[in-house]
DNA sequence: GTCTATATAGGGATAGAC
DNA sequence: GTCTATCCCTATATAGAC
C-alpha cells in the first residue's frame, strides 16, 4: 500500500532519496493541515533533519508544493497526450476521464492535496513561468473553454472532472471504508452516465457541431 | 447584479452596515487570492478603514471566514431541512441538489470561496464548537456516510455535489462568459442524469435496500 | 466606531561551519 | 548533505486615545 507511485528517478544529485522523503512528508502535512498552515520547521522536524537542510533540496516552500504538483502532472501526462490528439472527440474525453478515475483512486492523497489547496496552487501558477509546465496547464484549460464546443458538452466534461476530483474528498475521506475496486466500478458508471448523451450525439455529428 | 443575497439583518449593533461591507470585501479577496494569503491590512486598506477597526466587528480573521461560511449555511438551510425529513428518499436528494444548483449559480463567488479554501475552512471547523453550526455539519456528513445507503447511491450523490461545487470552478471561472439560465439548464440535466438510476430503483425498493 | 501605536510571535530564508 | 545560528519581515492581535 505505497503512498504514491514514483515518477522521475533521483536526479543524480540525490542518492539517499531524501528529496523524495521530504515530498512524502510534505504531501501528508499539506493535505492534512493545509499548505499555508504547515511550516518548514514542521516538515523538517518530522524528518529529523533541520530546516536549512530543506533548502539544499528545494529552492523554497513553494518549490516543494510545485514538485508535488508535478507528480500529478506526470500521472496524467500519458492520458492527456492521447486526448490532445483529438480533443473534440467525446470518446477521447471518455477515455481520459476513465483514466483519471484510476489515478485518483490509486493516489487519493495527491488528489486530495490539490482539492484542498486550490488557492495556494493557483498562486504558484501565477508566479511559475517554466515553459513546459505553463504550456501544459494552458493547453488543458483551453480545452475546457473551447468556444467551439457546445455548452452542454463543456458542462458535462467539467461536471465529470468535478465529480471525480471533488466527490471523493468532500468533508474528509468519505469513502475510506470502501473497497477500492467496488468504488472504481461505481465511479466509472457515473462517468459513463454523465458522458452518455455526448457519445450518442457524436455518432454522426462531431462534438464541435452544436 | 448584486454580489450576494443578504441573509440576516444587521444585529442591532451595526447600523452603518460596515460589517457587511467588510464581509463583501473579504469574500472578494479570500476568493481571488486565497484566505491565507490575504491579510487584514489588505482588507482594511480596501475599505479605507484601519486594521484595528476590523477587530471591533469581528473577533479575528478566522471569525470573518466563519461569517462567510455561515452565509453559505443560511443559503442551504431551507433545502437541507426538507432533505433531513427523508434523507433516504432519492427524490428528496434530487430536490436538494437541484436547489443547490440554483444557489450556486446565484452566488458563484461564495461557492468558489469554499471550493478554493477547503483546507482553511476545515481548520476553523476543528476549532469551532458552536452547537448549532457543528450540529448542522455533522448531520450533513452523516447523510453522506450513512452505511445503510448502498455504495452506488453514495457515489452518485457525492459525484453530484462534486459536479456542482467543483465543476464550475476548475481553474478559475470557466463559464464566466455563459448566460446563467442556459448554464442552469445544462447543470440540471447533468444532475438529473447522475441521479436517474437512483430514481428508477426507488420506484419500488427504498434507497436503503441495496 | 474608528484611529495610532505597539506587543509578540512565527514564518521563510541565508551564512557559513562541519 | 546536513547542521547551528541568525536575520528580517509580515501578520495577528491588543491597548488606549479620540
Amino acid at each position: 500500500m505505497a503512498t504514491t507511485a514514483r515518477e522521475d528517478p533521483p536526479p543524480a544529485s540525490d542518492r539517499s532519496g531524501t528529496r523524495e522523503r521530504i515530498l512524502d512528508v510534505a504531501l501528508d502535512l499539506f493535505t492534512e493541515q493545509g499548505y499555508d498552515k504547515t511550516s518548514l520547521r514542521e516538515i523538517a522536524q518530522q524528518l529529523g533533519i533541520s530546516k536549512a537542510a530543506l533548502y539544499y533540496h528545494f529552492a523554497g516552500k513553494e518549490d516543494i508544493l510545485m514538485a508535488l504538483h508535478v507528480r500529478l502532472h506526470n500521472l496524467g501526462r500519458g492520458a492527456f497526450d492521447s486526448l490532445a490528439e483529438s480533443p473534440r472527440d467525446p470518446s477521447a474525453w471518455s477515455a481520459f476521464l476513465e483514466d483519471m478515475v484510476g489515478h485518483m483512486l490509486a493516489d487519493r492523497k495527491l488528489f486530495a492535496l490539490h482539492e484542498r489547496n486550490r488557492a495556494a496552487l493557483e498562486a504558484i501558477h501565477r508566479k511559475d513561468h517554466d515553459a513546459e509546465h505553463t504550456d501544459f496547464e494552458e493547453r488543458f484549460r483551453a480545452l475546457l473553454r473551447d468556444p467551439e464546443v457546445p455548452l452542454d458538452a463543456r458542462v458535462r466534461i467539467s461536471s465529470c472532472l468535478g465529480a471525480i476530483l471533488g466527490g471523493m474528498v468532500l468533508g474528509g475521506d468519505n469513502f475510506s471504508d470502501v473497497e477500492s475496486d467496488a468504488l472504481r466500478r461505481a465511479m466509472l458508471e457515473v462517468v459513463h452516465d454523465i458522458l452518455a448523451p455526448l457519445m450518442a450525439a457524436s455518432a454522426s455529428p462531431a462534438l464541435g457541431a452544436g
